[in-house]
DNA sequence: CTAACCGTATTATATATATAATACGGTTAA
DNA sequence: TTAACCGTATTATATATATAATACGGTTAG
């Protein structure tokens, strides 16, 4: 069963993106596999303290990736092969370094500073 | 006149709190400086392509934070003190920094390799 | 002075996001 | 079998975001 232990509710995007973020980043990081199981719409709204809705709109578009697979009235399951799993983690960690060295070039903050702050605020 | 040249429309962050990002990190930059002239709502919204409603929010929001000064009828100027700039940086900075640690982590990827992807995609 | 701007405000419409309340039929374990 | 779940769907309401069209009076340069 997927555990979502360390999600936690942070930035102003919207909810259901933040629950596909944190299980893509499940995936990358390894704490979610193939097969796993995942909880039910109902059990995961009342875990977060969301909408039953939200959740669903979560893993409505994660199934749409083929990243979740369900059956009516029974159990969803995560299906993530070695393929995706690399693509995932090639689009996460692109898209979240270049993000930041767009906005740290938008301050006009040099390369060796930018990694100064890294190891700075790291810990 | 504050510069738009380098804006560009990316995140599926709302248009306006683009805006307001991109005027921060000019100031942070030095790009932007205090009683420098800004395009007013119609120009900056014929500019960028978006609606004047919109720019009218961003600029009232920065109107909140004493960042920027309106008067009805007249040309809006930026109002930046030394005080606000330090503190616009250390957000910005720390925001965007810890933003990329926290999904690196999430990703478990390690402090080293995460330093070794900013020098990758610096350029 | 006056025309061309300017900030500001209002009303309407549309979409996205989130919640709430319900309902239906499928699956599964006791 | 049946009760407790499950996925799925629908309807309604509310707020945020974005656009569109329009209007009012203030400011300023020629």
């Amino acid at each position: 069963m997927i555990s979502f232990e360390h999600f936690k509710m942070e930035d102003g995007s919207p909810i259901y993106s933040q629950i596909i973020q944190y299980i893509k980043r499940g995936i990358v990081a390894g704490t979610i596999k193939d097969q796993d199981e995942i909880p039910s719409r109902r059990v995961l709204s009342s875990l977060l303290g969301v909408n039953p809705n939200t959740v669903q709109k979560a893993y409505r578009i994660l199934e749409d990736e083929n990243l979740i697979e369900s059956r009516s009235g029974a159990k969803s399951y995560m299906t993530v092969r070695e393929a995706q799993i690399a693509l995932v983690r090639t689009q996460l960690m692109e898209g979240n370094t270049k993000a930041l060295i767009h906005a740290m070039k938008q301050m006009g903050i040099s390369k060796e500073d930018a990694l100064v702050l890294v190891e700075k605020f790291w810990d």
